[in-house]
DNA sequence: TCAACAGTTTAGAATAATTATAATGTATAA
DNA sequence: TTATACATTATAATTATTCTAAACTGTTGA
């Protein structure tokens, strides 16, 4: 299947119509050979330059939530002030680097996931995810 | 040492004087049985509540910050609309329950705090946290 | 082919969390 | 007690995200 057909699939599964704006997101995301982090912000810069022309913020946020959704992306979540997303979407942890604000994937080779002894009763264990603080040694812990 | 005086020795120690305001934060956050878990604005209509007065939003935070930065106060990313801080500052994992927007201490006697392989070269470990997502099992994950 | 409709995109407004500002108030050390 | 440095506050500013309503586009069926 040629990667076009690839996209439109995946849009057309997550509820989706392929137009131009969503393929380009599919070919910044998914056309590439390994995974990688972004931001809401740093997708839609990225867009507006390969594309010579501003996308709106909005589309993006809608799509990039209808492949999470789906489970296209994850979301993770390091401080509050915003979104992280992942195109990895296996069960793996992560690496945060507080001095460079970089966020580091790394797999059950380097990070054992950890046994959930008990759970609580009546719910079922959707994810279980491991983050790493990290920081040059002389400085203190944001 | 009475209670004050404690609350006192915090601040001093978090380079903060005390004032009425912050005192009252101290109440709130530790003149308890148990740790549990806020969110800035929780804690400030709280406070509001019992000073039957407002207090400010940047003092709230102002306060949580150094509390947070000297160590008194953990904070916890889940989603990335709000903070969470934990009274609890010792080495623990939590449970997220999606349906509820619930957040649930467990230490290591419920999840084995997971060993770290191989570390980012010349960077120290700040922590290793585990969150665990749950929901009721005919639901989707959120 | 083309009209009609459902779904899209967009700019800009609205919201919400957080941080900054600047005027006024207060704890503290001398 | 007083001067000073630090605090508090209301309010404005900022930033991420979501909402809205108008203009646009792809698709379907006559």
């Amino acid at each position: 299947m040629s990667k076009k057909n690839e996209f439109i699939d995946k849009l057309r599964s997550s509820g989706l119509r392929p137009t131009k704006q969503r393929l380009k997101i599919c070919e910044l995301l998914f056309d590439r050979d390994n995974t990688f982090h972004f931001t809401i912000n740093d997708l839609a810069k990225n867009i507006s330059e390969m594309l010579n022309e501003k996308i709106s913020l909005a589309t993006v946020y809608n799509t990039v939530h209808a492949f999470k959704y789906k489970g296209y992306l994850k979301e993770i979540s390091i401080n509050s002030d915003k979104s992280y997303f992942d195109t990895n979407t296996t069960n793996h942890h992560h690496f945060f680097d507080e001095d460079t604000n970089e966020l580091i994937d790394c797999d059950e080779k380097i990070i054992e996931t950890p046994k959930i002894k008990r759970n609580i009763s009546g719910k079922k264990i959707n994810s279980v995810e491991v983050l790493v603080k990290v920081a040059t040694d002389n400085q203190n812990q944001k």
